[in-house]
RNA sequence: GGCUCCGUGGCUCAACUGAAUAGAGCAUCUGACUACGGAUCAGAAGGUUACAGGUUUGAAUCCUGUCGGAGUCACCA
C-alpha cells in the first residue's frame, strides 16, 4: 500500500525526467511480481511505450538504471519484454517485519465513534424446523462478513430476523397437539428445535395420508389438498393465532421457546452470535402502518379489491402487491416493517443481507421500495447472496429426507477429527478437556474452512468425505502449521533463543523468505478487498497460500539449528508474525486456532 | 419464454483493477525417512478456461451471440 504508493510516484517521476510523455494519461501500472520472475514490483511499460517511441525492452531498461540510481528504495532490475520487475531494498523488507510485529492487529482498521454503522443480517430462520447445512452457511457467512467489515474500521450491527409466525409454525404446533402426548424436549430428552422439527415431519405425513384418502373416494388433487381435514385445521389455528386466541398463542410461545433453546446451542457450537433479535412476530404489523404511509404519498396504489400495489414498472420490474384484499400483510410488507423498527433503533448507514440466491428479485424489489419510503440505505442496501450448498448424491430436499443437519454434521466433524488424532496419536499426551477442545476446533475449523474459502456467489457441492481430508486446502492444514509455529517458538524459548528484536539490515535473505515477508504485507490489502467484495473467500485463500509458503520453507531447514545468530533471529521473527497473521485472518473467518494439536 | 447468476484438467476449488508459461489440493504415477511436529516434502502426468465472434499491444476476466446448468417470474415465507 504505502509502498505501491511510494513506487507509484518514482516511477512517475521517473517517466516524466526521461520522456516527454503526460503520465496522467499513460496509465502507468504496478503489480506484484509473479513467482517465477526475479523481483518484487513490477512495472507494465506496454501503456506508454508506443508514446515513448522506444521498445518495450529499451524503455524498461532506461527506466531501470534510472530509479535504481536515484532511489535507494530499489536495489535491483530486470526487463522481461513490457515488464520492468524491481527488487526493493532488504533492509525496506526488514523494517516492515518489524512493524508487523509491533502492530497488535495489524491489517485491521480500528472503529471510532464516526465509523459508518452497518447492520448485518444473517441467519434468519423459521422456527419449525432445526437448522441444516444450507443455514451454516449462512451463518458463517454472514459472521464472519461481519468480522471482515468490523477489521476495516466499521461498526457493526449483527442481528437476525426469527420468523417466528404463520402456517408453518401451525402445522407443528397442530401436529403436537394430535399426536404429541405432551412430550417435551425434557421429557424426550430431544434438542427442542429438533422435536418441533420432528412434529412438523409428523404433520406432513398425516396430512399426506389424508389427501391419499380423498382421493381415493374421488376428490381432485387439488381439492384434495386444500380440503384435508388437518390443513383446515391448520389454518384454522393460524386465523385463532391472529385473532390473539390465549390457548394458541400459549402453546405458540411455548413451542417457540424450544426451538430458541435448539437453536441457541446450534449458534454457540458454530460459533456465531448476535447483537439484536428481531421477531416476525412483533414486526408484520409494522409493516402495514408503512405502507398506508407509502399510500398517502402516492407511492403505492390501492385496487378495487381493497389490495395494495407498488409499480414498479417503470424500474423494468413488474407490479408488487404489499397488502392482500383483506388487509393481511405478504412477506415483502414484513421485510418492510423490519426495517422500520430496525431504524428506530439504530442510525443506520448501510445495511447488509446475508440471503439466499433465491431471492435475488425479492431484494431488488426491496431496494426500491425502501427507497421510496425514505430510508438513506434503501438503495444501497447489499443482499449479500450466495449460492446453494449441493451434496455430492445432488440437491438437499426435505421431502426426501437427504437434508444434513446442522447438529448431526457438527457431531461427525468433530468425531473424525478425533478419530484421526487418535489414529496418530497426536494426543496422547493430552487431558481428556484438552483432546475434546482441540479437536472441536478441527472438526469446525474443517467444516468452516470448507464453506469459507469458496467464492460465497457461487453454488457448492459439500462433500464430507472431502471435507475431512486433513491434508491440502483445509482448515486443518492450516491450524497445523500454526500449532507447529507455535511449537518451534516455544522451543526456543526453552533453549534460551531469543527473539533479538534488532536484526541487521544488510542480512542475507532468501527470495522464498522475502517473498513469505511479502505476503505478509499484502495482508491488510487483502482484509480491505475482502471488506470491498463482501467476500470472506479472499481471506481463506490468502491465508492458505501464506501457509503453504511457510510449509515449503520451513522443510528447506533447521530454525533452531541455524548457527548464524542473526539469521535465527530473523527466522523466529518472521514465523512469529506468520502465526500473527494467521490467527488474524483465521479471527475474520471465525476459525479458532489450537497452540497445540 | 422474460430477467439474474454460473460454466476453468477426472473431482473440489483459485486467479485483486484485463497482463508474462491459467494456479492449488484430491485422485493417479515416481522418488525422499534415525521424524528440528511425516497430519510432510520433492518430482511427473493431466487445460484450446463450454462454443463462436468482437474490443485490446495483451482476455478465464470486458462486449455480442449460441449452447449447457441453477435460481426466479405466488394474494408462500
Amino acid at each position: 500500500m504505502i509502498l505501491e504508493e511510494t513506487l507509484a510516484e518514482i516511477v512517475v517521476k521517473a517517466v516524466k525526467t526521461l520522456y516527454d510523455i503526460d503520465t496522467e494519461k499513460a496509465n502507468i501500472q504496478l503489480q506484484k511480481t509473479r513467482k517465477e520472475f526475479a523481483g518484487d514490483v513490477t512495472v507494465v511499460t506496454f501503456s506508454f511505450v508506443k508514446q515513448a517511441r522506444k521498445s518495450p525492452e529499451i524503455v524498461g531498461k532506461e527506466l531501470g538504471e534510472y530509479i535504481c540510481q536515484n532511489f535507494p528504495l530499489v536495489s535491483e532490475f530486470n526487463v522481461i519484454k513490457g515488464f520492468l520487475n524491481l527488487t526493493i531494498n532488504v533492509s525496506y523488507w526488514l523494517e516492515k517485519l518489524e512493524e508487523i510485529d509491533a502492530e497488535e492487529k495489524y491489517g485491521f482498521v480500528s472503529q471510532t465513534e464516526k465509523s459508518p454503522l452497518v447492520m448485518v443480517e444473517y441467519s434468519s430462520p423459521n422456527t419449525n424446523k432445526p437448522l441444516h447445512l444450507g443455514h451454516i452457511r449462512n451463518n458463517l457467512l454472514g459472521f464472519s462478513l461481519s468480522e471482515i467489515l468490523k477489521a476495516n474500521g466499521n461498526n457493526v450491527v449483527k442481528t437476525n430476523i426469527v420468523n417466528d409466525r404463520g402456517i408453518h409454525i401451525c402445522k407443528s404446533m397442530l401436529a403436537w397437539q394430535k399426536f404429541g402426548n405432551n412430550a417435551t424436549p425434557d421429557s424426550l430428552n430431544v434438542k427442542g428445535d429438533h422435536l418441533v422439527g420432528d412434529f412438523y415431519v409428523k404433520f406432513d405425513k398425516e396430512y399426506k395420508r389424508q389427501i391419499a384418502d380423498l382421493i381415493a373416494t374421488g376428490v381432485s388433487e387439488e381439492e384434495a389438498k386444500r380440503n384435508a381435514p388437518l390443513m383446515l385445521e391448520a389454518q384454522e389455528m393460524l386465523r385463532a393465532w391472529e385473532a390473539g386466541d390465549a390457548e394458541v398463542r400459549n402453546l405458540w410461545q411455548k413451542m417457540n421457546e424450544w426451538v430458541y433453546g435448539g437453536f441457541d446451542e446450534t449458534y454457540r457450537r458454530l460459533g456465531v452470535d448476535f447483537d439484536k433479535i428481531y421477531y416476525e412476530s412483533d414486526t408484520y404489523l409494522e409493516g402495514k402502518s408503512k405502507v398506508e404511509e407509502g399510500l398517502k404519498k402516492g407511492v403505492f396504489y390501492r385496487r378495487e379489491d381493497g389490495s395494495v400495489w407498488a409499480d414498479l414498472t417503470a424500474e423494468g420490474l413488474d407490479e408488487k402487491l404489499l397488502l392482500r384484499a383483506d388487509g393481511t400483510s405478504v412477506y415483502m410488507t414484513q421485510d418492510i416493517g423490519t426495517a422500520k423498527l430496525r431504524f428506530e433503533d439504530f442510525s443506520i448507514d448501510k445495511m447488509v443481507y446475508v440471503v439466499g440466491n433465491e431471492q435475488n428479485y425479492h431484494f431488488q424489489v426491496l431496494s426500491i421500495l425502501l427507497d421510496k419510503l425514505g430510508f438513506k440505505w434503501g438503495k444501497d442496501l447489499v443482499h449479500f447472496s450466495y449460492g446453494m450448498v449441493e451434496l455430492p448424491e445432488g440437491k438437499m430436499k426435505s421431502r426426501e429426507g437427504t437434508v444434513v443437519d446442522a447438529d448431526d454434521l457438527m457431531d461427525e466433524m468433530i468425531a473424525t477429527a478425533k478419530e484421526t488424532s487418535n489414529e496418530l496419536g497426536k494426543l496422547d499426551n493430552c487431558s481428556i478437556e484438552e483432546v475434546e477442545n482441540i479437536t472441536r476446533m478441527i472438526g469446525l475449523g474443517a467444516l468452516k474452512y470448507f464453506i469459507l474459502k469458496v467464492d460465497p456467489r457461487k453454488n457448492m457441492t459439500f462433500d464430507p468425505k472431502e471435507s475431512i481430508d486433513f491434508n491440502g486446502n483445509t482448515g486443518p492444514f492450516i491450524q497445523y502449521t500454526y500449532a507447529r509455529i507455535k511449537s518451534v517458538l516455544r522451543k526456543a524459548e526453552e533453549q534460551g533463543i531469543l527473539l533479538n528484536g534488532d536484526v541487521e539490515k544488510n542480512l542475507k535473505i532468501s527470495e522464498k523468505e522475502s517473498g513469505l515477508i511479502q505476503l505478509l504485507v499484502d495482508f491488510p490489502d487483502v482484509v480491505r478487498l475482502a471488506g470491498k467484495e463482501y467476500s470472506p473467500s479472499v481471506i481463506a485463500n490468502y491465508t492458505y497460500d501464506l501457509v503453504k509458503e511457510y510449509n515449503q520453507f520451513y522443510h528447506d531447514f533447521s530454525i533452531l539449528k541455524e548457527e548464524n545468530e542473526q539469521l535465527r533471529s530473523f527466522r523466529l521473527l518472521l514465523s512469529k508474525n506468520v502465526a500473527k497473521v494467521v490467527k488474524l485472518a483465521m479471527s475474520l473467518l471465525g476459525i479458532e486456532v489450537p497452540e497445540r494439536m
